[in-house]
DNA sequence: CTCACCCTTTGACAAGGATCAATGAGCCCG
DNA sequence: CGGGCTCATTGATCCTTGTCAAAGGGTGAG
């Protein structure tokens, strides 16, 4: 956190904008109040529950998001139907691809998911006018093109054992937890077995077999399929070839 | 090509860049005549062949570099030493982390490579203050990510025999054939076959038995191991099942 | 010319993960 | 409360790809 943010009084911004995670650590930070000001007037924020598609394949793509909260997964997919889900977005991740009106990637909530909601041309607009902002799509840009790298390496190189550990490694390091302390972290699973195969490349079945032998080797505890404890992050660390 | 780049008489920048590849369709297109010339000063140009480490893994990045002819493949190795090409850069592509010093990638020319490399320092500073060069650089840095989330289909979701066409049909159409006509398209392989095996996530083996297959179909024609004739692009697309 | 080395091909076999199939658990709705 | 969902687990078997081994072809050095 070397960065340095305008010093910005509360009164000079938008109500809704003063507590969002996406002005602290997202895209907005590099706005001003004016810019920031501007942009809340056509923005919109919704509530989207699991399941939902936010861009689909080869539709024009009409608005960019914030994402305030939940799981996005980005998708591609093959003429027999075949499934690749190649990003996971958190909050506070910018949703979109600048620059192109199209895309061959679906974009589909994992969890409920609360968005906050732009026209393409106003945010296009202030990216041309505000070099700051550019400067931040920059770098959020090549973070996901080094995820994307890391993921690679996973995809073409690790075991299903190991690629299991990792996905289950990559949720525990980018949710918030919901407790966490010295009986380890604790958190729910945003995607489902299909999502979760359909991230690493395997079937549901290895998943699920996988996690059964992360759970009776005591690397993880599993409740209800989706609450998840892991009792000691290093061993999961080990277990996924980090 | 609908983009506008300024009209800049010959006399008024680098006479190495007038020909220069970079400037067209690179980073350097983006310049200022002044900035050009400013660059030029600090840049050297350099053959490098075939095997040579670019950037080393955790070592701190001195440089950026724009690739002028050859391929640069970027790896990652797990602790294990198994290892993943995450990335191939071809001619005029940028070749450099910004914003960071250190990474966890190594690029290393896959053949004969020519580059124009210049100072880290001088680089940064003129990302600061020239929006157009960042602009730029963000577009690369898109589609570098479209192309890695492209790729990680291929590496979850393809069998092996569309692995190995989906590399060709890659090489086919981001390398400057030899030849181009009614017979075909005829060019030569920039990777060994162990290259290849780390680029697709298989073992030499299997890339070997891959290949025999797709030329005992006709789909391609080998001589010398390195030397590839695509009598019909459309059949091997389909074999890559894009 | 011949040896040594590297890269590649080919074959035989083993194994990791996919496929096919059945069952179980939770949940909504009548 | 029971039936019909969806999602997950588990088992049996198959097949694609990895592993191990041997040999071929090209190239450079002596």
């Amino acid at each position: 956190m070397t960065e340095h943010r305008r010093d910005i009084h509360n009164s000079d911004m938008p109500v809704l904008c003063q507590a969002c995670e996406a002005r602290h650590h997202g895209m907005c930070g590099s706005l001003t109040p004016e810019e920031l000001t501007h942009l809340n007037k056509v923005a919109s924020r919704r509530e989207i529950k699991a399941g939902t598609a936010l861009v689909a394949d080869s539709e024009p793509v009409t608005h960019y998001s914030n994402i305030l909260s939940g799981v996005v997964k980005l998708t591609k997919i093959l003429a027999d139907g075949r499934q690749q889900i190649v990003g996971l977005q958190f909050a506070p991740d910018f949703l979109g691809r600048p620059f192109k009106t199209s895309s061959d990637t679906n974009a589909e909530s994992a969890t409920t998911v609360r968005i906050c909601t732009f026209p393409r041309k106003a945010v296009d607009r202030m990216i041309e006018e505000s070099p700051n902002l550019e400067h931040r799509l920059l770098q959020q840009t090549l973070n996901e093109l080094d995820e994307a790298r890391g993921w690679m390496v996973t995809l073409g190189r690790k075991t299903a054992a190991e690629k299991v550990a990792s996905f289950l490694y990559l949720i525990a390091t980018h949710i918030d937890p919901e407790s966490e302390g010295a009986d380890g972290i604790v958190f729910e699973l945003p995607l489902t077995r299909a999502d979760i195969a359909d991230f690493l490349g395997l079937t549901i079945e290895t998943v699920s077999r996988q996690m059964t032998k992360l759970r009776k080797d005591g690397v993880i505890q599993i409740e209800n399929n989706r609450h998840v404890t892991v009792p000691d992050m290093e061993r999961l660390a080990h277990r996924a070839a980090v």
